[in-house]
DNA sequence: TCTACGATTTACT
DNA sequence: GTAAATCGTAGAA
């Protein structure tokens, strides 16, 4: 069964954690990919120096609105209340909005992904309210096996959040995308991980985040094989 | 407009 | 352990 909006518009930690043990399915070329979900990081903008959210400079209200006005066609089918919405980004006086991280502000149950290092994409999930840029990104799942899957096809695993948006064939264009309604791309309720089957740690590659890199707040299930570091 | 760099992966020492 | 690949975006100029 699809998770429903209620599960993602929660508490972005509580989220990251009960996404463990999740169905991530792909409906791609006639065929479903479904993938375990068994590692996830939490993003909490923008108190969270390591969130795309944060900025050492405040943003003027003007250039938010700047920002929100170009970009207002990707996400209006999104966004339930234009008018709160608003209000809450500019009332986050230490928020940032940019082209690229407008998709964190969508209430849970939305994608927000983008590009690093020139080459792989990096798959969010969006959590709690509209107007808040928190999200989770998606590091690893443990592929499941399908009737009808040509496996030989199948020549990168989903280890890691680069090669995870490779298995799963994810791009730009699932920029902002509903997981409550999309056609292409949805979660299904999977399995129940108990708390002491899961380990929290630091999160990977953000150095540059002072205190808060520091924070538990990667999930991973214990013992399992497809987490991408240990 | 121009420059620097990153929520990674891979190859190599 | 270190380094290179690679390019759209953010921030500076």
């Amino acid at each position: 069964m699809r998770i429903k909006r209620d599960f993602y518009t929660r508490n972005t930690l509580i989220v990251a954690k009960e996404l463990l043990g999740q169905y991530l399915v792909r409906k791609y070329k006639g065929k479903l990919l479904i993938g375990k979900i068994v590692e996830t990081e939490a993003y909490i903008g923008p108190k969270d120096k390591a969130s795309h959210a944060y900025s050492k400079k405040i943003q003027p209200s003007k250039d938010k609105l700047k920002v929100i006005e170009e970009n207002w066609n990707r996400i209006k089918r999104y966004v339930e209340d234009k008018e709160i919405f608003i209000k809450r980004i500019l009332r986050c006086k230490s928020c940032k909005v940019t082209k690229r991280n407008l998709a964190e502000y969508l209430k849970g149950g939305h994608i927000y992904i983008y590009l690093v290092y020139g080459n792989y994409y990096q798959l969010n999930i969006t959590t709690f309210k509209e107007g808040y840029p928190e999200c989770v990104l998606i590091r690893s799942v443990e592929p499941l096996l399908q009737m009808n899957a040509n496996i030989t096809q199948i020549e990168i695993l989903p280890k890691g959040p680069g090669k995870l948006c490779q298995y799963f064939k994810l791009d730009n264009s699932f920029w902002g995308e509903d997981l409550c309604n999309s056609k292409r791309i949805w979660l299904e309720y999977g399995e129940n991980i108990k708390e002491n089957g899961i380990i929290k740690a630091k999160r990977i590659g953000i150095d540059y985040a002072k205190e808060y890199k520091n924070k538990l707040w990667r999930f991973y299930i214990k013992n399992n094989e497809w987490v991408s570091r240990k």
